[in-house]
RNA sequence: GCUGCUGUAGCUCAGAGGUAGAGCACUCCCUUGGUAAGGGAGAGGUCGAGAGUUCAAUUCUCUCCAGCAGCACCA
């Protein structure tokens, strides 16, 4: 038999037989590793333990120790596992799909009736069964017209329409264990007893469109998490209800910062210390644009809907445009107009008034524009989601040439502001050339090579979306993270050569002649609704001094105090902090406890003790010890740390 | 928009076919207390909206509205 030669992790080489299985590499090297087993990776592709190794190859053999590769299996197998449970208990459930996901798996079944909580802990129930049951798990590649006739006959259809979307060339893989059956492209565990069986969870049941699309039927998605013990599962669910805590419509409802109410849903009521944050980070961003370079403009917000048609935005948004029209019995006119769902069309009318040289570009016009959008029900999801909200949207026009400066400053700008708000983290997606689309395909290299090198400036680790960029131009996603690890688009960057042109916007060149400049749609924050509701979860409501909507607050503890505490509340504000003075006729335990639930940055307690010294008792919020200091000197602590961060000098 | 679940006091929640309850918060009184809840009293609700069944609906049914989870969408 002829022979091939597997080179292991050690760079070690040993000759099989050509078609040997990593079962049986593991068996001739140890009878623990036999045992132990559950996949290798034979030149870089993770594998199956039945699989026959063909050629030379590299190999690693995985045991539940390898992390990457245990939890995949692990999570992969419960997916079978669980469909097989459904169909045990409910033989008429039909199985679709069920790949592996961040922190466990889903299974998507079409059944007539929904599954219930009830049924969720039955399910688990029969799972751990059939892990105990250790049936072992075997393979084989089937000829695809008896796969089809297999699922056909077991009344599958959607088996059956996966299997006619797989390549040609690709093989019609069948799992197996004891009985049950599924197409699946593996690897897989030994046999189900290797999966840890007091390590995962059935959490929710949630529709979901068969292939994800939406004109399909609706099928039942089963979630599920694991993990390789059960103190990671227990670890992940405390993290779960740690995240839940940090809720930004929870805690924006015991910070009282803002609220939402039916008669506007999806539209944010900011009371007075949401505003205050709202404010503070307007500010913020107000200076940041202004060092950039950016001039700020302010446009309409009801805008006729020929400058929605001349865009392009009516024929594509229509739905999700709030529409407005003047009663008829007052209208001398009838004009329909349309609520602003975005600032660009705006914007370009402010470029066109009069006449603009290339010596004006690049050109940065900001506004902080509030557009409203019709959002799905559905799709509303705290300030995360909304139906009027305000951008912090700016349109750089330029050369094609100045693209790329213009991104590099622009990553530059919004890595800085990331890093003030503390989002040392964040990642970057780069969209490419959609198959629909406008403009030359030079045009295209140019700016997709121009955005590409400009993120290279500042790191390698993007995700490529080929494919995905806006039909006017490639675009950069940057994306932050909530408590709970879902991910929410904050800024952008887009380059677009389509819109200057719709909307005519010209430019006089060194020539002479008119040209079209490009337009850079760009955002760092995205929407402040949205980044401040990621703000607070990210600081979970502990916002640093200078965006906290109060920054300290002064208690007294004795009411003879309550001059003293007055005067030194008058201090803190003549420093420019937002400072409140507490005499209530309660004790200083009551009044601290409210305050820290309050997430009040300080509170400066007084007593007698500082009257009689003029002092003050610092306690800053999530720690235990006081300091008592001067009142000069704590004023002027707090001062300094609620300096914006664009504003210290050190 | 789709699937499922939910809607009772400002908040968190209990409750039942015979028009409602707790804790906290709120108001007043007592208390001047040294760093996460001092004591007492009081006030507060068209039980999301509309329709239907019933002698009687907040409770059962339907429709609508809103919220939650997920899917789809996100210029």
């Amino acid at each position: 038999m002829a022979q091939i030669s597997l080179t292991f992790p050690d760079g070690s080489s040993r000759a099989f037989d050509r078609g040997v299985t990593p079962a049986e590499v593991a068996a001739s090297i140890s009878k623990s590793l036999e045992k132990k087993a559950i996949s290798a990776t034979v030149n870089g592709a993770h594998w199956d333990l039945q699989w026959p190794i063909e050629a030379d190859a590299t190999i690693a053999l995985h045991t539940m120790a390898d992390d990457a590769q245990a939890l995949e299996l692990v999570r992969h197998d419960l997916a079978h596992i669980m469909a097989r449970a459904v169909q045990e208990i409910w033989p008429d459930v039909k199985v679709t799909i069920g790949p592996v996901i961040q922190n466990g798996w889903y299974y998507d079944f079409d059944r007539a009736e929904p599954f219930t909580p009830e049924d969720l802990g039955q399910i688990e129930t029969k799972m751990r069964e059939i892990i105990a049951r250790r049936d072992p798990v075997t393979t084989d590649v089937w000829e695809r017209a008896r796969a089809v006739r297999y699922y056909e006959a077991n009344g599958e259809p959607y088996k059956v329409e996966l299997i006619e979307g797989i390549p040609g060339d690709e093989p019609i893989r069948m799992y197996w264990h004891g009985h049950w059956q599924d197409l699946c492209r593996g690897p897989h565990l030994q046999h189900t007893g290797q999966v840890p069986a007091d390590a995962f969870k059935l959490m929710t049941v949630a529709g979901a469109y068969w292939r994800g699309d939406s004109s399909r039927p609706m099928l039942q998605r089963i979630y599920g998490v694991a993990f390789k013990s059960r103190q990671d599962l227990k670890a992940h669910l405390t993290m779960l209800e740690e995240a839940a805590k940090r809720d930004h419509r929870k805690l924006g409802r015991e910070m009282a910062l803002f609220h939402f109410q039916e008669e506007a849903p999806g539209m944010v009521f900011w009371h007075p210390a949401g505003w205050t944050v709202y404010r503070a980070l307007e500010d913020y961003m107000r200076r940041r644009l202004t060092a950039a370079g950016y001039r700020e403009i302010r446009t309409p917000q009801v805008v006729d809907r020929k400058l929605w048609e001349a865009s392009g935005h009516w024929d594509k948004y229509r739905e999700n445009m709030y529409i407005t029209e003047i009663d008829e019995e007052h209208a001398n006119e009838k004009r329909v107009n349309a609520l602003k769902p975005m600032n660009c069309p705006c914007h370009v009318q402010v470029f066109n008034q009069g006449i603009k040289s290339y010596r004006d570009l690049p050109l940065r016009m900001a506004e902080f524009g509030s557009c409203h959008r019709y959002e799905a029900h559905g799709a509303l999801h705290g300030l995360m989601r909304v139906r009027g909200f305000t951008q912090d949207d700016a349109h750089i026009f330029c050369t094609e040439d100045q693209i790329e400066a213009e991104c590099a400053a622009f990553i530059d700008l919004l890595s800085g502001i990331y890093r003030d708000l503390g989002f040392a983290k964040f990642d970057i997606k780069f969209s490419t050339r959609p198959e629909v689309r406008v403009g030359s395909d030079e045009v295209w290299d140019k700016a997709e090579a121009a955005l590409e090198k400009a993120i290279l400036s500042v790191r390698n680790d993007f995700e490529l979306d080929p494919g995905e960029g806006a039909f006017y131009g490639p675009k950069l996603d940057f994306k932050l993270t909530d408590a709970i690890g879902r991910e929410w688009q904050c800024g952008t960057f887009q380059a677009d050569f389509n819109l200057p042109e719709r909307l005519d916007a010209s430019y006089v060149g060194a020539d002479g002649d008119r040209h079209r400049p490009v337009m850079l749609h760009r955002a760092i924050l995205g929407s402040f609704e949205r980044f401040i509701g990621i703000l607070i979860e990210s600081y979970a409501g502990k916002l640093p001094l200078w965006l906290a909507p109060t920054q300290a607050v002064v208690a007294s503890i004795v009411s003879d105090a309550d001059d003293y505490v007055r005067e030194a509340t008058t201090a803190l504000r003549a420093a420019g902090l937002r400072a409140e003075a507490d005499v209530r006729n309660e004790k200083i335990n009551y009044k601290v406890r409210e305050h820290s639930l309050a997430k009040v940055p300080a509170i400066l307690a007084i007593g007698q003790r500082e009257v009689e010294d003029r002092t003050v008792t610092l306690r800053r919020l999530g720690e235990k010890q006081t300091r008592t200091v001067a009142l000069d000197e704590a004023v002027a602590v707090l001062a300094d740390e609620a300096t914006p961060p664009d504003l210290r000098t050190a």
